[in-house]
DNA sequence: CTCCATGTTTAGAA
DNA sequence: CTTCTAAACATGGA
């Protein structure tokens, strides 16, 4: 799950149970998982401290605690879930924390390709990490600047966090659906109409995501996300869906909707 | 058992 | 230098 609207899903989560409170209680399931610090000295500086702020850069969600920030990363099946009342962790529990106002939050990881982080500062992060600007909130110029020239596949593009952070594979080809393009194109080859068109694209799924919290269940009836499995059919042509590898990634689309062009 | 999976990094080849 | 591929990481589900 964990693209830029899923981890926009989870600041949520964490803005209302964190910012404001100090953490009264936090625990760590695997410290293994634990980078920047050791288990002891994460413990003493997030324990009794306040959330002050939260901030979401692409696939990176950072919350300020007392002087320093905790990052996570999701990898892939990483979240953030509210817990109830206290019982045992969900599977691939990290690490749990605990509010002054009584809502517990736990970071959930079960196969382990992400992390959870004691940083300094998310911007010198970001920068250290290499990250192109948030893929939301990007205006047209910078997105047609970064597009101009690049040979590679639009697919693969729009993946790379160097040159815009957010989004993944799912979005990758729910923009292209949106855009009507071809994974396989490539960005040389997209006229000004194509460059507005995989722009306007960009917004329209990623924004209609996060107001869908990021639950296929909620989004619009034009999306490809719930449709993005075997014996599914596109949603706007009700044609088949193809299923290939582009860019090295599982990659599906609507052939018809989404014509191969010059590219 | 095999194959596949929403992420990232790295090595090596065009 | 850019781009692509495969592999590796760790784990779970079909």
């Amino acid at each position: 799950m964990p693209e830029l609207p899923d981890v926009a899903t989870f600041r949520l989560r964490m803005a209302r149970a964190a910012v404001g409170h100090a953490v009264t209680a936090m625990s760590l399931d695997r410290p293994e998982q634990l980078r920047g610090a050791t288990p002891r000295a994460f413990a003493d500086r997030v324990r009794g401290h306040a959330c002050t702020r939260t901030h979401r850069h692409g696939k990176y969600l950072f919350a300020a605690i007392g002087r320093g920030w905790v990052e996570l990363h999701f990898g892939m099946d990483g979240a953030l879930e509210m817990l109830g009342p206290p019982g045992a962790p969900p599977r691939g529990t990290v690490a749990r924390f605990r509010f002054a106002e009584g809502d517990t939050l736990a970071f959930t990881h079960p196969r382990r390709l992400g992390h959870i982080a004691w940083i300094a500062d998310p911007d010198t992060r970001v920068a250290e990490t290499g990250l192109g600007p948030n893929a939301l909130g990007l205006d047209r110029t910078t997105f047609t600047d970064r597009l101009a020239d690049r040979r590679a596949g639009i697919k693969a593009s729009r993946m790379d966090q160097a040159n815009i952070a957010g989004v993944g594979n799912i979005y990758s080809d729910e923009i292209l659906f949106h855009a009507g393009l071809h994974p396989k194109r490539t960005a040389d080859t997209l006229d000004p109409d194509e460059t507005q068109c995989l722009f306007a694209a960009l917004q329209e799924a990623l924004q209609g995501a996060v107001r869908a919290r990021a639950d296929p269940r909620n989004m619009p009836p034009d999306f490809l996300l719930p449709h993005r499995t075997a014996g599914e059919h596109c949603p706007s042509c009700g044609g088949a869906l193809q299923h290939g590898t582009v860019a090295g990634r599982s990659a599906w689309w609507c052939p018809p909707c989404q014509p191969r062009g010059r590219g």
